[in-house]
Order: structure tokens, then sequence, then C-alpha cells
RNA sequence: GCUGGGGUAGUGAAGCGGUCAAACACAUCUGACUGUAAAUCAGACGGCUCAGCCUUCGGGGGUUCGAAUCCCUCCCCCAGCACCA
């Protein structure tokens, strides 16, 4: 398979100013795709993004991945409603360890150079860069942007000469890379279309040459229509301190039978074959959930390791499954404890209220009540419950509390 | 600044002096069925020391035996007009 098929194939293909796909088939070639310092974690969309960029390696492309520490300060405005809080500084250092860390996790055996934005941009001059740079870039195409009519139409809420300046600044990483590392092609989400284009259009300008843009899709939650990755908590992150791994595995675990193999073609590295053997598990046998398991396993394997990801596994058997938990020793309860929210001993309606698991004494009254409650296994009656010996809470099927 | 329309529980939206902790829909949670899925059905959905009590309907003040509902005042949003340019 070349790399064209095989991006069709998992379903990589969206928006190119590549005059066709295969032209990725021919010689390789240096590609950026960046991510800002938003926050201190990608997000499963991100991952998404992330995983396309493996095959473009895995098919001898040279990468270039940014960290957008000069962009991250600014805050990119489009598809925003209302500008943006700036982030502190501080905050921006932190989220830029953040996220070269996962790049790290993420590619960890694969080649490609690490760069930051912030590098070139922060001993530019303001003249400088209005001579060089701003000088070639149209108003009128500026203004024409979507984000920017509604923001600056009526009833939009304005938008601020930094941030209406993003595109230019993402405009100028793609020259430079061009420049430093002969980048001819930048790889980015669905959604950066339009920044993207203002740096093609710079190194036309400038240099003369042609460089292209191709975007990934944004992935949608076939069942909900909505934007895969979000769940009522917010977004699913790959840091565990903000997504637990415990967590993450069973957002992957939980993926709908319409969307699971859509998933594994997206977020995992598996074969087309193995792909295609499940797919037809999922329709002669869907009760069994094969995709869904390997899909999660492999999706942990490849964002916590695969130690974690056994051990996920392994947690997950123990709730769910005829495991009892009267019967684990030690060392699987401190590997449970990480994984689900772990208190001392304690009456139950007050360890599900400070775990969260419940909102107010009421709810926990009426939770009892409906016969959600189960200690060790079995339904408790009453609220005022003291647990003191190592138990396990469950609250409906899928909330959980360690008491040791 | 003027005129008109609004601000009600997570969201949308009824209510317009007592029967209002507040209809209905969606979201959420639980139960049943299942496969830790979807769909469907049922229930719950302000708090508490729970046959009762307490705190809520933008904020504050008032009228009234009684206010989400009436009056005053302040704040905020929307539409139109004016001012500015």
């Amino acid at each position: 398979m070349t790399l064209s098929e095989e991006l069709q194939w998992r379903g990589f293909v969206n928006q190119t100013t590549l005059p066709t796909i295969t032209e990725l088939d021919k010689q390789p070639i240096t590609f950026y795709w960046g991510v800002d310092p938003s926050a201190d974690s990608m997000t499963v969309g991100n991952l998404a993004m992330a995983m396309m960029v493996r095959h473009f390696i895995d098919y001898g492309h040279k990468a270039v991945l940014l960290v957008g520490g000069a962009t991250g300060m600014i805050g990119d405005p489009d598809g925003k409603v209302e500008e943006r809080q700036l982030k502190s500084l501080e905050e921006i250092e932190k989220n830029k360890a953040g996220i070269a860390a996962e790049y790290k996790r993420i590619f960890v055996g694969e080649r490609f150079t690490l760069v930051d934005n912030y590098d070139w941009f922060k001993d530019i001059g303001y003249l400088h860069f209005l001579r060089d740079i701003g000088k070639h870039f149209s108003m009128t195409q500026l203004l024409d942007r979507d984000f920017v009519q509604s923001r600056i139409g009526r009833g939009g809420k304005g938008i601020s000469y930094a941030e209406f300046s993003y595109s230019l600044i993402q405009g100028y990483d793609f020259l430079h890379l061009f420049r430093q590392y002969h980048a001819t092609l930048q790889i980015a989400g669905a959604d950066q279309w339009g920044n993207s284009l203002s740096g093609v259009e710079l190194i036309r300008k400038l240099e003369g040459q042609e460089a292209h843009i191709w975007t990934g899709p944004l992935i949608i939650n076939t069942t909900t229509g909505k934007k895969f990755g979000k769940t009522e908590d917010g977004a699913v992150w790959l840091n565990e301190y903000k997504t637990s791994v415990y967590k993450f595995y069973q957002f992957w675990l939980n993926a709908d039978d319409t969307g699971v193999v859509h998933y594994l073609k997206i977020y995992t590295l598996l074969s087309r074959q193995e792909i295609e053997r499940l797919e037809q598990a999922v329709k002669t046998n869907a009760g069994g959930r094969e995709a869904q398991k390997i899909l999660a396993f492999e999706v942990t394997k490849l964002v916590h390791g695969e130690r974690r990801a056994k051990a996920v596994q392994h947690v997950s058997d123990v709730l769910f499954g005829k495991g009892k938990f009267e019967d684990l020793d030690k060392e699987a309860l401190d590997e449970l404890g990480k994984e689900i929210p772990s208190m001392s001993s304690g009456r139950v309606d007050e360890l599900l209220i400070a775990t969260g698991i419940a909102s107010s004494k009421n709810a926990v009254r009426r939770l009892i009540a409906s016969g959600a409650i189960e200690v060790n296994g079995k339904k408790i009656t009453n609220d005022m419950v003291m647990i003191t010996s190592p138990s396990l809470i469950k609250k409906g099927k899928n909330s959980f509390v360690l008491v040791r």
C-alpha cells in the first residue's frame, strides 16, 4: 500500500492544495505539524492528527514537529466567538513542556525534529516583520475570513489586532521552516486550513516556490454527530493527570459499534487485515466487543505505554469481571488506587460526596433507594453504613471508590 | 441617551398574587433489557437532621396575611432610533 492509499483507507483525507494525493507517494519530503501550547496536554483530537503524522513518517517523509511557543502567546482566534484571555508566560512554558513530552512519547522510536516557533520569533523586530511579512498580506483577504467577519460584524464580539494577526505568525512559521528545513508541506487539522494557507502564499511570493497543505479530518462521533473525544467532563486528554489512564482506557472501551472501526483506523496502527477482521467481528458478534477491547488496549498502550495499559486492563477486569475484590493482593490494590478515587474509611454517603460521585446526601439517598450502590458486590440499603475495612463501593455500572 | 422586549433550576422554555421547589422538552443520573454499547421502557433530577423543614425564579428595597408573579431602584442582555464618526 502507498501512503496515499493508506491515508485514504483510514479516512485521513480531507482537504489539500496538492493537485493529487498521489503526490505523496513520489519522493520523500519534509513536512511540519504544530500544536499550540494552549493547554499542558494534547487531546484525542490532536492525537488523530498525530496518528496521521505517524503514517507520513512511516512512509519515509521527514517530520518537523512544532510547539507553538510564539503562536501560543497570541492565541488562534479561528473558530472562537470571542477574544481569548492571554496565557501567562509561565503557563505557556509549562504547557510547552507538556506538549513536547507528549510528542516524545507518541513518536517514540520515530525520527523527527522538534522546534519551537518562539525561537525564531523572539528576535524579530516589529518593523522588520511588517516590511518583510506584513507587506505581503492583503487586508481584503484577511478580512474576508469567516471568523473575522463574524467577530467584527453585527453582533460580533470584536477582535483585537493581536488575534487578528495570528495567521501572519503561522504563515511565517511555514516560510521559516521552508527556508531552514525545506519543509514543503504543512499538516494540520481541518480547522487550520485558512491559517495554513497564508504560509503557502508567503512561500510563493517570497521564494517563488510551491508549498502545500494537508489537513486531516475532524473526527466525528457518528452516533452523536458531535466532535469526537468529548465527554461530559470535557475533553479527553493524553496527560494522565488530566484524564486518568483508567478513564482513558474506559473512554475507548465504550466506543459505540458504529464508530469503533473508524476509530481503529484512525487511532491504531493495526494492519488493514487485522482491522477488517475486527470489522467482521463487530458484525457477527457485536456482544463480544472484541474491537472495542483491542481499540482501548492499543490506544492506551500508544499513549501511556504497554505496562500501564495492561494494568488498567487488569483493573477493568476486576471492576467489571468476575474477579472478587476480596481476592486482590496489596499490589493490585495499589494499581487500582491509581485509577479510581481512593478514600480512607468513612460513611458511605460522605465518601461518595467527597469523591464527587454523588453531588449531595440527597443524591446518595436516592441512589441507594434505586439500588445503585453496592459495597463489595452487595447492594446496600442505608446511607449511614460505615466502611472501615478495604472495600470497593460501586455506583451504577461505571463509578467506583476504593476504600482502604 | 431614548423607545420597546427580556433576565426562571445544567440548557431551552412555561408560569404573571395563594394549589410553586416551580409545567414541558433536552441534557444528566439510576433501574429494567443487554454487551461497561445503541435503541426502548420506568424512575429521579435545589438542600437538609426528609410524613417535616430550609434556601431559590438577575441584585437590593417595598406593598401584601401571602410575591417567580404587583411597585420602586440598580445591574445585565436583545431589537430599533438618536448621538458620535
